[in-house]
DNA sequence: CAGCTTGACTGAAGCGCTTCAGAAAGTCCA
DNA sequence: TGGACTTTCTGAAGCGCTTCAGTCAAGCTG
C-alpha cells in the first residue's frame, strides 16, 4: 500500500470548513480565534493525522529554524571525551531549550572545524563556535551567512559575542603557585594545536604561535610567571588519550626532568599523572602537577590534581544567554560585539607539593 | 546603517540575466548549464555576496532537512559522561557526514526522552533513539510525524530499523564467568530505570519491569545463569557519579556481602571498584566486578575491569547506515522492519578471581 | 438609531528554492 | 538538406506555512 499523502493544513482547513489562517492561528494565535473553535480544528486535525504544522515550512515562512549550530574543532568522541566541552555544552543547552531551541552538532573535519559547505547549509539561526583554530573556514562561512555568532574561547570577532575565561590569570596563578612552592624547572604540557603533526617539544616561539587562543594565552600567563626559569614545552601529537600519554612520557623523560608541569587541560594532566604512576615517580613528592579546567575528574584522581578552575556551567550558561540574546535583539545587537569571561581561581589539591 | 536584506537566488538570476532555475542549476546541477554561464553565475553570486541556497528554503523544495535528530534519554551530560553513548553517537556521524547529514540533539525531559512538542518541531528527515524507556512520548511524537525510525539498543518497533547487541547472552557470560570462578553470592547492580525515584535494593521482579529493553535483557541474562544462587539487586538513584558511588556502597555494605558484583555498564563498575577501594575490600581476592559494554575506560583502571564487550563502534555505523538505507528506500524500506545485533564476547581482566 | 469598537475569521501575498515540461538553438548523420 | 538528437536555458507550478490588512457581524454608547 502507498501511504496516503501526508495531511497538511490545508487539508485540516476544509476538512474543518475554515481559511487556512484560522488553523495556522489554531497552533500559534490561540487568542485570535474562538476557544470552540479551536477544539473543533485540533480535534479534526487529530482525526486526520496531522502532526502541527511541519517544522521546515514554518521556518521558512518565519526564518526562524529553531535550532543553534555547533561547530566543533573535531569528531564527536573527541569532543565529548573532553567533560570541559559537555559541561559547558549541557548548560548551554539548558539555557535555549526552555526557548524551543535544539542544538545541530556540526563535528570538525580535517583542518580545524567543520567544512564550509556544512556550514553553509546548516539549518541554523545562529552558530556557536567552540575553540576553532584561527582562520578556520568554518568562521568565514559563517560570516558569509551572515549567521549570528557567540564564540567560545576564541578571540572575539568583530560583530559577534564572547564568552571566555581569564586564561591568562588562571595560567599564572598555577605558576605563581608552583614557584611558591620552590620549583625551577618547568614542563608545560599543550594540547595538540595542529602546528607540528608529529607533536613532540616545541621552543616558546612556536608554542606562542599557536592558533588557539586559549592556547596562547595559557602559554602567555604560565611564561609571564616563569621568568627565568627553564621551561620545556611539549606538544601532544594528537587529541586522543594515547597522544597525551605519550606527550606525557616524553616530558618525565626529558634530562634534567623538570619537577613542575603545567597543564592546559586536567585531561593533560592526568596523563601526566598517570604517566608518573607508570614510570614510578612519586606525585607531589618528586613531581608537581597542575592543571586547567577543574572538571571532575580533577578531583577523582590519586592524588587529586590542583587546577585552575573556571566555572564551565556559568560559560555554557552564558553563551546560551548570548545567543539569545542575538537572536531577540536581531541586527541591532548582532551590530556590536559583546565579551565576557567567567573568573578562575586557583584549587590546590594532592598533586602539587614543594619542589 | 540597516544592513540590506541577505541577496536571493532571484537577485543573482537578474544580475546576471538568466533564470532562477540556471542559478539553481548552477549549484546543484551543474552538467544542466555550460560550464562558462556556471562560472559567470557563481562569479557574480560571490560579487553580490550571496552565500548559496538558503538552507530552510531548499529543505522545504526539496523536503530533506540533511538532518537526523538523535533523542537522548538524559540531559547532555548525563548522556554524554557515557563513553558507551558517544563512541556510538562519533561512529554514526562518521557514517552519516559524508552524506551531508548532521546530528539534532534532542535532550531528554524529566520524564525519559525529549518532550513530544521538541520532537514535533524538530527539523529532521529521520529519529534515531537511544535507549529510551518504552511509551517515552517522543516515540509517539515520531510515529505521528510519520518520521522514519532507528532504534539502538530497544525493542523493534514495527515499521523501523534497530541496532542492539546481545545483551542477554553477554549477561549471561559474565554470570557463567563468576560462577565459574565458584561465586555464589551476587549482586547485581543496574542503572537508574526511573523505577525508584530514590534508588536502592530491588526484588527481581521489579528489576524485571525496568522500563529499558536493555536493563530487561541483561538481568535476564544474569539470572538466566544464576539459577539458585543468592541475588541482590541494587539500582542507582540516578545517572550521576555521585548515585552509582552511592548504589555500590550500599551493595558493598550489605551483609552478607556478594562476593561478585555484575554491573549493567563499565561506569557502574568503575563505581564499585572506587567504592571497594575506600571501604578497603581488595579487588579481585574479596570482591570481583563485571562491567559490561568494554569501554575505553574499563581498561584504565587498577585492576583493569573484566567485562561484556559490544562493538560500539559496529553499532553506531550499523545505525548510521540504516539510517541512511530508511532515506534512500523511503517508505519502501520503511514499511519492512530490519533488526539487527553487534556481537558480545568476555573480557577478562583483573577485576574477576576465585570467590 | 448612527457611529464606534471589538472579536472572529479570511484572502492573498509572500518566505526562497527546486524541478519538470518544454522552447530555442545548435549538432550530427544519411 | 532535413529529421533526429543534444545541449542549454526558461516559465511556472509547487513545497507548507505565516502574517497582515482587511471584511463582516455583533455589541455598545449616547
Amino acid at each position: 500500500m502507498t501511504r496516503r499523502r501526508r495531511p497538511t493544513l490545508d487539508d485540516v482547513a476544509s476538512a474543518v470548513g475554515v481559511s487556512r489562517a484560522t488553523v495556522s492561528n489554531a497552533y500559534n494565535r490561540p487568542d485570535q480565534l474562538s476557544a470552540r473553535l479551536r477544539e473543533q480544528v485540533l480535534r479534526v486535525a487529530a482525526e486526520l493525522g496531522y502532526p502541527g504544522p511541519d517544522p521546515t515550512a514554518r521556518s521558512l515562512a518565519t526564518s526562524r529554524t529553531g535550532a543553534i549550530a555547533v561547530l566543533l574543532d573535531t569528531s564527536l568522541s573527541m569532543a565529548f571525551s573532553d567533560p570541559a566541552l559537555y559541561l559547558t555544552l549541557d548548560a548551554l543547552a539548558r539555557v535555549i531549550d526552555p526557548r524551543g531551541h535544539a542544538l545541530l552538532l556540526l563535528p570538525g573535519g580535517a583542518h580545524g572545524g567543520p567544512p564550509a559547505d556544512r556550514v553553509l547549509a546548516a539549518q541554523a539561526d545562529i552558530a556557536i563556535v567552540y575553540s576553532l583554530p584561527d582562520g578556520a573556514a568554518a568562521l568565514d562561512a559563517v560570516r558569509a551567512r551572515g549567521l549570528p555568532l557567540v564564540v567560545i574561547d576564541q578571540p572575539l570577532l568583530p560583530g559577534t559575542a564572547r564568552i571566555g575565561c581569564a586564561d591568562r590569570l588562571g595560567a599564572a596563578l598555577a605558576a605563581r603557585h608552583l614557584l611558591d612552592l620552590g620549583h625551577r624547572r618547568f614542563g608545560i604540557f599543550a594540547a595538540c594545536s595542529h602546528l607540528t603533526p608529529g607533536g613532540g617539544g616545541l621552543t616558546v616561539a612556536e608554542a606562542a604561535a599557536a592558533p588557539f587562543h586559549d592556547v596562547r594565552e595559557r602559554l602567555a600567563g604560565y611564561l609571564d610567571e616563569l621568568g627565568s626559569c627553564e621551561v620545556v614545552v611539549e606538544e601532544a601529537a594528537g587529541l586522543s588519550a594515547e597522544s597525551a600519554m605519550a606527550g606525557a612520557f616524553a616530558l618525565l623523560r626529558a634530562s634534567p626532568r623538570p619537577t613542575a608541569v603545567l597543564c592546559m587541560s586536567d585531561q593533560l594532566a592526568l596523563a601526566v599523572l598517570a604517566a608518573a604512576r607508570q614510570l614510578g615517580i612519586g606525585v607531589p613528592d618528586e613531581l608537581s602537577v597542575a592543571g586547567f579546567d577543574d572538571s571532575p575528574p580533577a578531583s577523582w584522581s590519586s592524588p587529586p590534581l590542583t587546577t585552575v578552575r573556571q566555572d564551565l556551567v556559568a560559560k555554557g550558561r552564558i553563551a546560551g544567554e548570548l545567543a539569545l540574546g542575538l537572536l531577540d535583539g536581531g541586527s541591532a545587537a548582532s551590530s556590536a560585539s559583546a565579551s565576557a569571561e567567567v573568573p578562575v581561581s586557583l584549587v590546590v589539591r594532592g598533586s602539587t607539593g614543594p619542589a
